[in-house]
DNA sequence: CGCGTTTGACCCGCGC
DNA sequence: GCGCGGGTCAAACGCG
């Protein structure tokens, strides 16, 4: 069941090269996310009712291509997740569970406000390591008999919960689930979504020393929206990078992400699409009305976003 | 042949 | 304790 591909949920796999432009910026549709408990609040921010200006998106390609990074995004983002604060739990208390996912714990992220960059990203990716040396380290053909059926026995610690990255995601416009975005990613899973008939996919990044993951699925409130939910900082610069696409241009930023680079990266980054609806969504997502009414940004909050995002452009609710 | 996807089973956390 | 749902594993398979 899981496993039939949903005419919505193309078999994009790895190459997507010809990912075409997709819309940043999020329409006037209501990209809900899909997840049982939604977040009215965030059904609005991002329904963007008063439209968008059509001639004012970027392709994803070359927003992602300039993010690159993930690694630096995220690891950006990362702190913001950190951040306790969720945006307006509301009723609905699960709030976009996915793009609220604080990942680093329930409660438990106290610490690290908004301060460094190195402090909770770093802190994560040591323990996403131990987390994979104890399950990705076997050999790859569980000698004995191979039967599927007992195969995945994988003695996990008990009583140590599994902690997950922190996480980012955003929601695209696009008809493409796997965004190019710069990486190499393989895909590991999918899952049937609950409440949705477009499956959720896994993908890990193809890089050895990296374990950054993703998830791809499609919102079923609005099949054009994608959502992307990344998890982990990446380890590598971009092969995308290294091949000297486009991506190179923001090379430096990434391969160096110092807080301050970041912090440019991002200036870039959202200063190239002033007027856009650009969406990111977060755990401690924050509505950002930017230059003129009917543009809204939705970033992570605190942190590294305040450096992130040109003063002019924030402004809070 | 290498790499990536597909896919069903298993593991784990959580809510009831 | 049980069931559900999310997440992961890895053999099988497909493709270049």
């Amino acid at each position: 069941m899981s496993g039939n591909k949903d005419p919505s949920h193309q078999d994009y796999s790895h190459g997507n090269h010809g990912m075409g432009a997709i819309r940043f910026p999020f329409s006037n549709s209501p990209s809900i996310y899909s997840q049982p408990p939604c977040n009215p609040e965030i059904d609005q921010a991002i329904g963007n009712p008063h439209g968008f200006d059509p001639t004012s998106y970027m392709s994803f390609t070359e927003c992602l291509q300039a993010s690159t990074g993930y690694g630096a995004l995220s690891k950006a983002f990362d702190l913001s997740c950190s951040s306790s604060e969720v945006l307006a739990p509301g009723d609905g208390g699960g709030t976009a569970n996915e793009l609220v996912e604080s990942s680093t714990g329930h409660g438990g992220n106290s610490a690290t406000p908004n301060s460094s960059v190195s402090s909770s990203s770093t802190e994560a990716v040591g323990e996403e390591d131990s987390e994979r040396s104890k399950k990705g380290q076997q050999p790859k053909g569980c000698d004995d008999g191979m039967e599927r059926s007992k195969k995945v026995t994988k003695p996990r610690k008990k009583g140590e919960k599994r902690q997950r990255e922190p996480r980012f995601a955003f929601m695209t416009k696009s008809e493409i689930d796997n965004l190019e975005d710069g990486y190499r990613w393989r895909k590991y899973g999918q899952k049937a979504v609950k409440n949705s008939p477009y499956p959720r996919s896994y993908y890990r990044c193809t890089s050895q020393k990296c374990s950054v993951k993703k998830r791809v699925e499609r919102s079923f409130q609005d099949p054009t929206t994608v959502i992307t939910t990344y998890e982990g900082v990446h380890t590598h610069p971009s092969p995308a990078t290294l091949r000297g696409s486009a991506a190179s241009m923001l090379a430096p930023s990434i391969l160096t992400p110092t807080p301050s680079s970041v912090t440019n990266f991002h200036q870039d980054l959202f200063m190239q699409m002033p007027s856009t609806n650009f969406h990111l969504g977060d755990a401690s997502s924050v509505y950002l009305q930017s230059l003129s009414h009917n543009q809204r940004l939705q970033l992570p909050d605190y942190g590294l976003l305040q450096d992130v995002i040109p003063p002019f452009i924030r402004k809070q609710p």
